[in-house]
DNA sequence: CAGCTTAGCGCACGAGCGTTCTCTAAATAT
DNA sequence: ATATTTAGAGAACGCTCGTGCGCTAAGCTG
């Protein structure tokens, strides 16, 4: 089954090199993608490994687009149905948690490690990364100020300021599972957003705040 | 002046050895780091280098070594004149903002970098770095322990679940300064800090509480 | 001064890297 | 049926990797 060489069996020959590359980078980061190692895996030639890109920065950013094609697929569209503002941020959220939780990357949040790892180092992977990040930034902002213009959210609430503490919850989150630091990571990180988002919601009767009082509204319906 | 060969002198070229390889991991990682690479930076030859060392990961483990040596002179020494407990917990969380300000690390935060890059990978590397992120974490735990013993914080305080926001809070920090993603990102983490500490603090008279009582307490001397 | 130790050099090795050819056979188009 | 295209194999290239060798010259010790 091996030498196929139809146009369509090639496109679907490349998705396979991607799809193994971005378990590679997942887990190991994007240096460790290799053309050989890359061969062996799907028993091919190096060749024919390296035929579908012009080069390894071809392949390597080919594989990352692969990877934001699998995290729209995996939480950005699962939370689209949401209504855009309050209840699109929470479930965004819980698409982000759930996707961690389902292994959809072998190593955990595929971005944290391409970012951590290509952060200081500037050139075409950097500038993609920091793209993708601004971009994730500006679509989480987008539902924040829409739950503030809906009245969701307190008028004064600091966008960045959430978005910040957010992407901390986050972090922390991939990192203490990674790390097996402690099994009740992913409910920490639930009650940390819960708090986090309780802290921003609006107040019925802003001059009248008891004490906890957004506990008392924290899992409403949304 | 190149051949000194001194057992002085030798374990000070070991030490600049060591030196460039800890700025090249915090920057690229720790499988950046190479003898050819080395040599080149310190005008060695290449055997001068490995020398040194038994092995590569040897030569790894020293560099690992040597960034704790930094961490704790740039970060856990200056914490701990401060008294045990509260005050300590925010001369800590102080002194790591700012020696990521200073830029101790080349890359922002080295473990942020090593862990990142190994925490899918068994092996010795992922060893010690599980091995320091516990240390460090249980210092921290310490820390908030002697605080609810003080009574500074409440007595119902969620240990793990401050460490957890602590550490997302770092987390988000150098990951917003590594990618300038936000000017303001360092008044954000030490306002986050303010807001979990704050969170904790035991209020004086724990029945009456009123709006936003932490705020007034939040900039208290220690 | 003589003898031992050793820091560092120079070189060679096998393996793996990315890149670049030529060659083949299968899928397509004519 | 024939001609064209092309997916992939295979081999070779120049390079860098980590490791291991013997050598040399300097420092330390007696």
């Amino acid at each position: 089954m091996r030498p196929r060489r139809s146009a369509a069996q090639a496109q679907q020959t490349r998705h396979l090199i991607v799809s193994a590359g971005v378990d590679i980078v997942s887990t190991e980061g994007l240096d460790a993608i290799t053309l050989g190692r890359l061969a062996d895996e799907l028993a091919l030639s190096k060749s024919g490994v390296a035929g579908h890109f012009g080069s390894k920065l071809d392949l390597q950013l080919a594989v990352l687009s692969e990877a934001v094609r699998i995290y729209r697929r995996e939480v950005i569209v699962p939370a689209a149905h949401a209504e855009p503002g309050l209840a699109r941020l929470r479930t965004l959220v819980d698409a982000w948690i759930s996707h961690l939780e389902r292994g959809v990357f072998t190593g955990g949040c595929f971005f944290t490690q391409v970012t951590t790892d290509y952060d200081s180092r500037p050139g075409p992977v950097r500038s993609v990364a920091r793209e993708l990040t601004d971009e994730w930034r500006a679509y989480l902002a987008e539902q924040i100020e829409i739950a503030v213009a809906d009245g969701a959210f307190e008028a004064d609430t600091d966008v960045e300021q959430v978005i910040f503490e957010a992407t901390g919850l986050m972090l922390s989150l991939n990192h203490a599972m990674q790390l097996d630091l402690d099994p009740k990571a992913i409910e920490r990180a639930r009650s940390g957003f819960d708090r986090l988002i309780s802290a921003c919601m609006a107040q019925p009767t802003p001059d009248a705040k008891v004490a906890d009082p957004v506990r008392l509204r924290s899992r409403a319906r949304w």
